[in-house]
DNA sequence: TTTGAAATGGGGGATTCACCTCATTCAGCA
DNA sequence: TGCTGAATGAGGTGAATCCCCCATTTCAAA
């Protein structure tokens, strides 16, 4: 029987009650004991506390103010890497599965789905396991190649989001407007849609990118 | 001292849990007790739920698969004119606001705020009283005419989003092209943008639009 | 009854998009 | 050392957008 710490991160306050009261239910298996010792509401004030507490767990959401999940889950490598990290999220971020996988997430856990999946796999993760929800392993088997953006494209698909046009979106990177037509051409051929509100339904949709993503 | 029923309705388990621990705590002022007997995981069987259990209190999320927010409030009206309703909202549906008092919503709560505000607000509204958070009353006051779309336009942007052309929306719609020119001109113009990106990005953002919404 | 908003539709024109082909530069890699 | 992928950019074409102009009909409110 241990006793671990917890830092959670969402901003919303009815979610962070919900977990904090999931994750602090006594009746996890193996008798571990779970704190919550603070909570963030947003992306910097996840990060902040961190640093300050260094918790053996953190459980943070893919979308919040100021930072997204990815970059605390990365800085939070940086100054706490005994820390394991497990992501909650809804279906509004389904694009950001194989980044966070990438970054090396220690639990990845859906929203919608049943509690249960908390206290069956949070133990195992505490002591080192990695657990992928199999709500999200469909995405990582079936559309490896759609998240195949380049930065360049991930770039310019975020200043057509913004609603600029190519001859916005050439002067705006100092290259030619042809250059914003190609790449455009090129992100409607790998994410298999065929106009502009395809394009940012999808990626609005899919969380493809950064809605407050500094351009 | 009275006893209240509740039904949850929210597409995240999460969530549920959590609003169902806030709503089920002894601290509500009066002595009040609310038992939360069933929760949905979505808007059919939301309104399923409230035809078969006729609570005192529903509690409501505006986004849901298969029904939304809007639709579960008239059906519930319908169907059990004595429950009271409450919305839980974050803030991916600004634009459903006005919609939502104007359907005759009693309660309005952001899933950002303390939990302090159902316990302040809950008994009240279950005797009669209705209360908007200030969270949701500037934009009420702020944004009243950007809402103001007709049946007509919201249809039209719903398949605008969907990345159906002019041509195929006239189609679809059995009027001419031209017709749903003039109507894309008159949305871009009320929302004050001047490109389908924008368009699209501020609909999608809003929540001004229904992602499942049948056309 | 008149006024106005909403929906309908046509003509026209400047601009932009979507998609071809073709070509160059440059970095990383077997 | 050649090869591949990424980014760059030109020329051209047909389609679609965006926004003017104009009009009619319907329907509810003043």
């Amino acid at each position: 029987m241990s006793h671990f710490t917890a830092v959670i991160a969402d901003d919303h306050a009815i979610v962070r009650s919900g977990l904090k009261a999931a994750l602090e239910n006594e009746t996890l298996v193996d008798g571990h004991i779970i704190e919550v010792v603070a909570e963030a509401g947003n992306g910097l004030d996840a990060i902040g506390t961190v640093k300050q507490h260094r918790p053996d767990l953190l459980v943070l959401d893919v979308s919040m103010p100021m930072a997204g999940g990815v970059e605390v889950l990365v800085e939070t490598r940086r100054w706490a890497p005994d820390t394991r990290i497990i992501v909650f999220t809804g279906i509004s971020a389904m694009g950001k599965v194989s980044e966070l996988v990438e970054a090396g997430v220690d639990g990845l856990f859906s929203k919608a789905e049943d509690n249960q999946g908390l206290y069956q796999h949070v133990p195992m993760i505490l002591q080192g396991g990695r657990y992928i929800s199999p709500f999200f392993t469909s995405i990582l088997d079936n559309a490896p190649q759609r998240s195949a953006l380049t930065d360049r494209e991930r770039q310019i698909l975020n200043l057509i989001v913004a609603g600029q046009s190519n001859k916005e979106i050439s002067t705006h990177l100092g290259i030619s407007a042809k250059t914003v037509d190609r790449h455009r051409t090129n992100l409607m051929q790998k994410l298999d849609v065929h106009s502009v509100a395809q394009l940012i339904a999808y990626s609005l949709r899919e969380g493809l990118i950064d809605p407050a993503a500094e351009v």
